[in-house]
RNA sequence: CGCGGGAUAGAGCAGUUGGCAGCUCGCCAGGCCCAUAACCUGGAGGUCGUCGGUUCGAGUCCGACUCCCGCAA
């Protein structure tokens, strides 16, 4: 029995928190190479009806395989801790925090950022709507090493995705998530028997995305239909799209242009029917409207939302 | 005990001061038409979320419970 590189087992300090980060830590858990030995996730948050103490998913996978669990308000008093976990690897997907420089040296390999969108694009956190709402017709995933700049350090390696005029957030979330899981142990094998070179990326073309806020969701009808589209479809099912009819809050939680326009003498936001479908006026062109939600309801086609409440017919939505 | 809305036909909703359970759509049968997400005629389909109370009488008023949802996170 002879012992080779590939024998000696790599020891991760992962960091993650929501659902997205999941598959990317299954794949570690997993891996025979890898000991996942100590997980960092966000602190519990109430939340949820009735202000009950939620455990961000992370936590919830690391207890079912009993991987210790740590989840300090900052990591600038973390680094003791870290020293003492001795990790060859730190791995990050959507942590929430920034980790310190001086934890960024620690681990033999490095610190490596899973961050989802093709970087230098959409750096920050609102990542994955981005690409939809600028009507991109890939995006993908960055596996890069951290640097002290927010996802500003070299990069691993690239996947792409392909984009089209039906791909909303939920599609981009589970489908990057679930490349992630895939592609994260290949990459970091390479990467640790030194087969990949970290590239810088270029500054030049960095773009951010701001942290989206719920006002970020109202709809604002002067748009074009196609832009307005591409909103509902980059931001549900969070922190999703809203207007208000009569003063009551509508959430749109989906769309469609309308195939051709009808020369009508609408107001931009009032609601009318074509061939059947809800439809809005918009700044240019029209939008229909395929699934939405009232206040105290659930989501409904909007077949069946006329079925009951056929007088939102010529209203103005705002 | 964070705030609030809701449960009525397959779907979406209305139901007033308690007094025969309604509307739109769908479904079934038939009709009309070159044609339609169109129109006409007829029909089926409900233990009004659950349990208890008040009453001659409760979808409606009172109490408890279950489930669903919005805000907030």
């Amino acid at each position: 029995m002879s012992k080779s590189n590939n024998d000696k087992k790599i020891n991760v300090l992962f960091m993650g928190t929501p659902e997205f980060a999941i598959p990317g830590l299954k794949a570690l858990i997993n891996d025979p190479c890898y000991i996942v030995k100590a997980v960092y996730t966000k602190i519990d948050k109430p939340q949820g009806r009735g202000k009950k103490l939620n455990a961000p998913p992370v936590k919830i996978l690391a207890q079912k395989y009993n991987i210790p669990i740590y989840q300090p308000n900052t990591l600038k008093t973390e680094k003791e801790n870290i020293k003492k976990i001795n990790p060859d690897l730190i791995v990050v997907i959507a942590y929430g925090k920034i980790l310190p420089v001086e934890i960024l040296e620690l681990p033999r390999y490095g610190c490596i950022n899973v961050h989802g969108s093709l970087l230098p694009l959409y750096r920050g956190s609102a990542c994955l709507n981005a690409p939809i709402i600028n009507g991109d017709e890939k995006t993908g995933i960055s596996i890069m090493k951290i640097n002290e700049k927010m996802d500003a350090g070299p990069i691993l390696k690239q996947f792409e995705i392909k984009l089209n005029s039906d791909s909303n957030l939920e599609y981009v979330h589970d489908t990057l998530s679930q490349l992630s899981g895939q592609v994260l142990v290949p990459t970091l094998n390479d990467w640790i028997n030194g087969k990949l070179k970290a590239k810088p990326q270029d500054d030049e073309k960095a773009t951010y995305v701001k942290m989206l806020k719920k006002e970020d969701g109202r709809i604002d009808w002067r748009k074009g239909a196609p832009e307005i589209d591409r909103l509902i479809r980059g931001l549900n099912p969070w922190p999703g799209t809203f207007t208000y009819a009569n003063h009551k809050l509508i959430k749109i939680i989906a769309a469609q242009v309308a195939p051709f326009t009808k020369k009508q003498k609408l107001k931009i936001g009032e609601v009318f029917l074509d061939s059947g479908n809800l439809t809005v006026k918009c700044g240019q062109g029209n939008l229909f409207i395929l699934k939405l939600q009232i206040e105290s309801g659930k989501i409904m086609s909007s077949r069946d939302f006329i079925k009951g409440h056929n007088n939102i017919i010529g209203q103005i939505l705002k």
